[in-house]
DNA sequence: AATGCAGGCCTTGCATGCAAGACTGATTGA
DNA sequence: TCAATCAGTCTTGCATGCAAGGCCTGCATT
């Protein structure tokens, strides 16, 4: 179902070569692609249901820059289902525990080469792989949309994106599961999400105003409300 | 972002006004709803997304039919949500409890007024209102999703839809939110959500040689396999 | 009578055309 | 000098047209 227009841009997207934010032309896109204006819309509207991009009505397609309370909202998502994911399924065979050590060692193979791209893929993919590897489909869609907007949320702030750390959590929670702990998994699970949330910094709004916003202490003026001239406490 | 053709769709389907495997024809729908095909493909292809519906190139949109498969991954991944989403949440406030208990009032009209398809749609959404009170909106829509298709599993099979008996499981599961013992609440979910389960007959499949084929013995053929001629044990 | 075959009708797939809204920039007026 | 307005240009929204593929029916053939 997802056609290479809708990978292509959901890839450049993921991998921070499309900034949240960035404009999407129909017929830019249509022209690139070689294809009209129809296909690219389906891809669009497609990754709008995924809320990787969202529209504005005639003025055009950007890619989703999720604000904090979406972000809270998506990693609460997350914690519950993976947690619930690992709480109730059943404990892996050795074939299954032997795919996620394979991912293991991508991660640290994208570390050693400081492949930063694959790298931002496979550390979110990490836990739709654990879903996928257990063989249902519906939570693997659910996981994969989720860590997407995942990353999205990452590209819009400063993260102090450790990969280093993040990989070692990992590796516990595949120990937890080869071990056929599922419950400590779980637990695992919901401590590194808790992690990588707070590790997650303000806004980091690409708008030109914010430097000026910063500089005079001006709050951040929610659209409409005429930011009541607050005079910096000099 | 969901039009009114997209709903209009999807409550027909989920009340069982459409059933599955029925053929949705682009140009029926553009004349029936006023509009030109364009708008329908784009419902139609939402709709795909969600599952529910499924298109066969050069052939036409169908009502989608799980099959056993997907049933059981389908039920697998609420478990795992619904499990999730109660075990990591905080308790519920007054407020939050007192919405609950307003659907449940809502599920005990409709089961005194015999409104069979209100029924249906209470019954499948109060799951994914439960997520909806404690606010977060990923969680719902995935819930409303799997929801939906779990009703179309249901119109699949000769379920035996013991509303009753559900809504005494919805009456429990709140009564344990209420008193704030979430633990509790996940438990009679899975308890819940497994009865459903097991409640589920075989594929009613509408198809016309499925009489004959049971009359022959011959396996389901799963197409491309030639089914190897089995003679009947006669 | 049964089987192979072709014509036609039905469906979607995709491109294109046209209209309308939203922003930008220049121009005009004070 | 500044502000307001208006034309121009971008964008998407939506309808329509045409092409191509699958299936069904009727016919010819064996």
């Amino acid at each position: 179902m997802p056609d290479g227009i809708e990978r292509s841009l959901l890839a450049a997207i993921v991998e921070g070569r499309l900034a949240p934010g960035a404009q999407l032309s129909e017929a830019q896109l249509a022209e690139a692609f070689g294809v009209s204006r129809t296909l690219v819309r389906e891809a669009l509207a497609r990754l709008q249901a995924r809320h990787v991009v969202a529209v504005r009505p005639r003025r055009g397609w950007f890619v989703a820059r999720p604000d904090s309370d979406e972000a809270a909202q998506v990693f609460a998502a997350r914690r519950a289902v993976e947690y619930g994911f690992l709480a109730t399924a059943r404990p892996f065979d050795a074939e299954q525990v032997a795919r996620l050590e394979a991912h293991l060692a991508e991660e640290r193979d994208a570390i050693a080469q400081g492949d930063k791209p694959r790298l931002t893929y496979l550390m979110g993919d990490f836990h739709a792989r654990i879903v996928a590897v257990a063989g249902n489909e519906p939570l693997t869609e659910i996981m994969r949309n989720l860590t997407a907007r995942t990353i999205l949320i990452s590209l819009c702030r400063q993260s102090s994106d450790d990969a280093l750390a993040s990989h070692r959590d990992h590796v516990r929670i595949v120990g937890a599961i080869a071990a056929g702990d599922m419950a400590e998994a779980a637990r695992l699970s919901v401590e590194h999400l808790d992690a990588v949330e707070a590790g997650l910094g303000r806004d980091t709004a690409p708008d030109p105003l914010a430097a000026l916003r910063d500089t005079l202490r001006l709050d951040p003026a929610p659209d409409g409300a005429a930011s009541s001239f607050a005079p910096s406490p000099l």
